[in-house]
RNA sequence: GCCCCAGUGGCGGAACGGUAGACGCGUCAGACUCAAAAUCUGAUAUCCGCAAGGGUGUGGGGGUUCGAGUCCCUCCUGGGGCACCA
């Protein structure tokens, strides 16, 4: 009988609409069955699914449809996170309503996602834009603020003084506002945060039980919090050289053991006392209005050029009244972190000592190793320029020399903690953190609305429960920069909900990712009159396997903790005390792609790739602009990015290929947690190896047993080897799957491939058989990963029930072990034969063995051994 | 600037501290074909050699070990995050 080809995009439909009529994904909370949630990271409804959707959601539709062949009751929702900036510029440009914009988005990647044939549970879908939704983050917000989680504070914004507006980080262009062109400010304005500093210490802690999370994302957000141990010390101002009302300089240090080494002080241009110098100081009210100019974030100002003024204050050392050292404003010196002052020195700091360097300043080492010559050359690259940081010896440092820097830090604590400076003492230990409250406030329009008023006589009140939600107004205007809830001519004008005034409502809406820090709970009972149903929560939560980019590792990550214990803390969480909603955590790499651009124009112009053509290979390939036919740039390989336009529409691939073939592409080569590089080659590989699938299930039907033919008494070795590989793969396969390795679980099913069809040259006893078990456990493995041709060849071996609820086939454990085992032989740890025993060879006799060999004898060249290093099953190293 | 990660054939990548290069792609040779596609078979790290065999090899340098792609130190290169992109 001759095989059609399998006609994928046409298969799949067919499947799709099968699981959707019998509902086979849907999913009821069903204590009486062990749970398993399977959560991807939900998208941003940008229009169009990318090859990175493919891959993670491909990833989770692997694990979810693994586990539920496994027996386990599998939660696997999807949602959109649909408030954001986008849809905002897109009102802009395109005249279109963000509204209408994101459910058209939404509606047009739901049918994407839907051609892939994931395994979800569309019924619990959600949109965070959708008010069925913002609701509930309302009501929690409310419950935040009463508990005193969510608080309103003076914060920095990008100000663009020409659209007089608020700019995104990504909006600042080398400090310049994207749309005007106009120099950058930071402003302060009133904000909303929410306190999630209050759970520092358990932020911090928890870490450690979260056992199945990366160790690099443990690890970046330890660091992230920045917890250090250190000395809040104050300095007394010299009479004379500060201004009024400024007598002394508190500052945080975690080095107070090089305090002999000080030789400046730095402090943030927006200090109070920098402001206050300021103002009788012309240019260094100039110097500070620059450094305002570098925008907010922490990478522009850090790596600035390090600048300074000194403002002629002098601070006086707390060790000598005649020692004093000047004060400086220095650029990279953030308010935010400790108390916006340092002391600086130079010798044990590498940022100190090129400020030192640049300003003139003293540099003296206070810490060296302890003996020569490695104290003299510390002490001479440190003139150079080379900043000392490791442990050693005080010196230069009075009655601190000959200590350890550890001791030191303590004699220095101790002794100031004892001394008084206007009636306080003039230093404390203290536990500093990196981690700051979480600004939720931003100033636009598509985001969930915070639902409190402003009153002139009540102050801050919130909206009533009953009247929740605030709706965001339909009738916005997306002309003009600045937000659109502001300049609203009705919307934000309401009567005060207590005393009944006149007063107007916030027209801050929150950040996105408030709306993203709780989606995952939500899931678990979309349809609940209250955020949350506890039953729901206690069955489902946590998240047995969240999956998602690793650039959500820090932000998204700590918020959804964080949130979780608020949640918990504000009536919205289980009935245990669960305070971590993801148990397990897999980043996975990232999908990147070459990105193109016009030549010639600055800001870049980006182009897809389906905008340009690329001729020849290697080091001449050139790209030209299709619509213009001018020529294009080829950038570098970036993660791809809806900014870069280096996306490519997996549409045509499922179109053509079919989504299974897009799915194992994604699966196959590259490592999960690495990043992939989008080509073509992969797919068509993708597609052959489903025709060769296909073939070779014809094949059985032709040449094998028939479907529940008994088993024979006898195999022979052809048929014993077909077996044992079945099993092998299909004990790698499952532990693989379940460890995520995809790319390795691919290999194995190759490997079974090609054994199945070497064995169709064959003959032997029970061979026929074996065939048709390899094939059936083949299609099983398959299922997870390609579930329609799963499916498909799962008819095709005659059963009328869906593979997708087909139980996980049983291992025969004892094919997995060989009678003999291929061992390597070495002398002197270089390989140079194999041996092949028996397995259960003792020690002795495998070294005698090995010692026979020729290979062995020749490489002894006479020599006697000195050892020899037998180990089980595995190696031989004769050393002479 | 600071924090984190990665680096293995022509390419993507395998490899409990124990035979480096599984598996896939590509390439080459062959079979089938009037021809092509598809499919099938074989070869394929590199250097020396007709071969047998041997040398060298996991970004560079050093170390621990009987044995290092794997552990330690150090340097180089590439990538991610840095609090208003999501």
């Amino acid at each position: 009988m001759a095989t059609e080809r399998y006609n994928a995009p046409e298969r799949e439909q067919h499947w799709q609409k099968v699981w959707e009529e019998k509902e086979t994904f849907r999913t009821a909370t069903d204590t009486s069955r062990p749970k398993c949630y399977v959560l991807e990271m939900f998208p941003y409804p940008s229009g169009r699914i990318h090859m990175g959707h493919v891959r993670n959601y491909t990833m989770g539709d692997v694990l979810a449809r693994f586990k539920r062949a496994q027996g386990f009751n599998v939660l696997h929702p999807m949602g959109w996170d649909a408030f954001g900036m986008p849809a905002e510029n897109a009102a802009m440009e395109r005249k279109t309503h963000p509204a209408k914009w994101t459910y058209e988005n939404i509606a047009a990647m739901k049918g994407q996602l839907k051609s892939m044939g994931l395994s979800l549970d569309w019924s619990r879908e959600v949109a965070t834009c959708d008010p069925s939704y913002y609701v509930h983050q309302q009501r929690i917000f409310l419950d935040m603020l009463a508990k005193d989680l969510a608080y309103r504070r003076k914060a920095k914004v990008n100000w663009d003084p020409v659209d007089q507006t608020v700019l995104a980080n990504e909006q600042v262009i080398d400090g310049r506002g994207w749309r005007s062109g106009a120099l950058v400010e930071q402003r302060d304005l009133a904000q909303w945060a929410f306190r999630i500093t209050h759970y520092t210490q358990d932020l911090l802690e928890a870490l450690g039980t979260l056992e199945k999370w990366p160790e690099k994302v443990r690890l970046m957000q330890e660091n992230w919090i920045g917890r250090s141990e250190g000395l809040m010390m104050r300095w007394r101002l010299a009479a004379g050289t500060a201004p009024a009302g400024h007598s002394e300089l508190e500052i945080f240090t975690t080095r107070p053991d090089t305090l002999f080494g000080a030789s400046f002080m730095a402090i943030a241009p927006d200090h109070p006392l920098a402001k206050a110098a300021a103002e009788k100081n012309a240019k260094l009210a100039a110097f500070c209005e620059e450094c305002r100019r570098m925008g907010t974030s922490v990478a522009e100002i850090e790596s600035a050029e390090k600048m300074g003024f000194d403002t002629g204050i002098k601070a006086v050392h707390p060790f000598d009244p005649n020692w004093q050292v000047p004060v400086f404003v220095a650029n990279f010196i953030l308010m935010d972190y400790g108390t916006g002052a340092i002391f600086g020195c130079p010798a044990h700091d590498q940022r100190d000592i090129e400020f030192a360097k640049k300003y003139g300043l003293p540099i003296i080492p206070v810490v060296a190793p302890k003996a020569e010559p490695r104290r003299g050359e510390a002490i001479a690259k440190i003139h150079e320029g080379v900043a000392f940081l490791d442990d050693g010896e005080m010196i230069n440092s009075k009655f601190l020399d000959g200590l350890s820097p550890t001791a030191a830090f303590d004699a220095v604590a101790t002794r100031l903690e004892g001394e008084k400076l206007g009636g306080k003492p003039v230093a404390e230990r203290k536990v500093n953190y990196r981690l700051r409250d979480w600004g939720i406030s931003r100033q636009r329009y598509w985001g969930c609305p915070i639902p409190v008023v402003h009153c002139g006589d009540c102050g801050i009140v919130p909206v009533p429960r009953e009247q929740l939600p605030v709706v965001l107004p339909d009738d916005a205007s997306f002309d003009l920069p600045g937000n659109p809830l502001d300049r609203h001519p009705t919307w934000k004008h309401v009567d005060c909900p207590k005393c009944g005034k006149a007063a107007t409502r916030e027209t801050d809406t929150m950040d996105t990712f408030v709306d993203s820090s709780w989606y995952f709970a939500r899931f678990t009972a979309p349809d609940a009159a209250t955020p949350t149903d506890r039953a729901a929560l206690d069955y489902w939560m946590p998240v047995d396997q969240y999956i998602g980019g690793i650039e959500h590792a820090i932000l998204h990550l700590l918020y959804s903790r964080f949130f979780y214990r608020a949640m918990g803390e504000t009536g919205h969480g289980g009935s245990t005390n669960l305070r971590e909603p993801f148990a397990a955590l897999f980043t996975q790499g990232m999908v990147v792609h070459e990105t193109y651009r016009r030549a010639g124009i600055e800001p870049p112009q980006w182009l897809l790739p389906t905008e340009v053509d690329i001729k020849g290979e290697g080091d001449k390939r050139q790209a030209t602009e299709l619509a213009t036919g001018k020529p294009a740039v080829i950038g570098s390989i970036e993660k791809m990015s809806k900014s870069k336009k280096n996306l490519v529409d997996p549409d045509d691939i499922i179109a053509n290929f079919g989504a299974d073939c897009a799915r194992w592409f994604m699966l196959s080569d590259s490592p999960p947690e690495r990043d992939v590089i989008w080509t073509e080659a992969g797919v068509s590989s993708a597609g052959r190896f489903m025709q060769r699938v296909w073939r070779l299930v014809d094949q059985t039907t032709e040449k094998a047993v028939a479907k529940d033919a008994m088993k024979p008494g006898k195999f022979g070795p052809e048929a014993m080897a077909l077996r044992r590989a079945a099993h092998k793969a299909l004990d790698q396969v499952a532990r693989n799957i379940e460890a995520l390795r995809f790319n390795v679980a691919v290999a194995q099913l190759y490997e079974l491939s090609n054994a199945l069809s070497e064995s169709f040259g064959k003959s032997g006893d029970g061979l026929a058989w074996a065939q048709r078990e390899a094939t059936e456990l083949l299609v099983q493995m398959l299922g997870p990963m390609m579930p329609h041709l799963g499916e498909e060849c799962w008819t095709r071996l005659g059963y009328n029930t869906l593979l997708a609820e087909a139980p996980w086939p049983k291992l025969e454990a004892a094919l997995l072990v060989d009678d003999t085992v291929v061992i390597a032989v070495q002398v002197n740890g270089k390989r140079r034969d194999e041996l092949t025993v028996s397995r259960t060879a003792g020690n002795g006799e495998v070294e005698a063995a090995a010692m026979r060999l020729d290979s062995v004898v020749r490489a002894l060249e006479g020599r006697t051994p000195k050892k020899v290093i037998v180990v089980p099953q595995r190696i031989v190293n004769v050393v002479v």
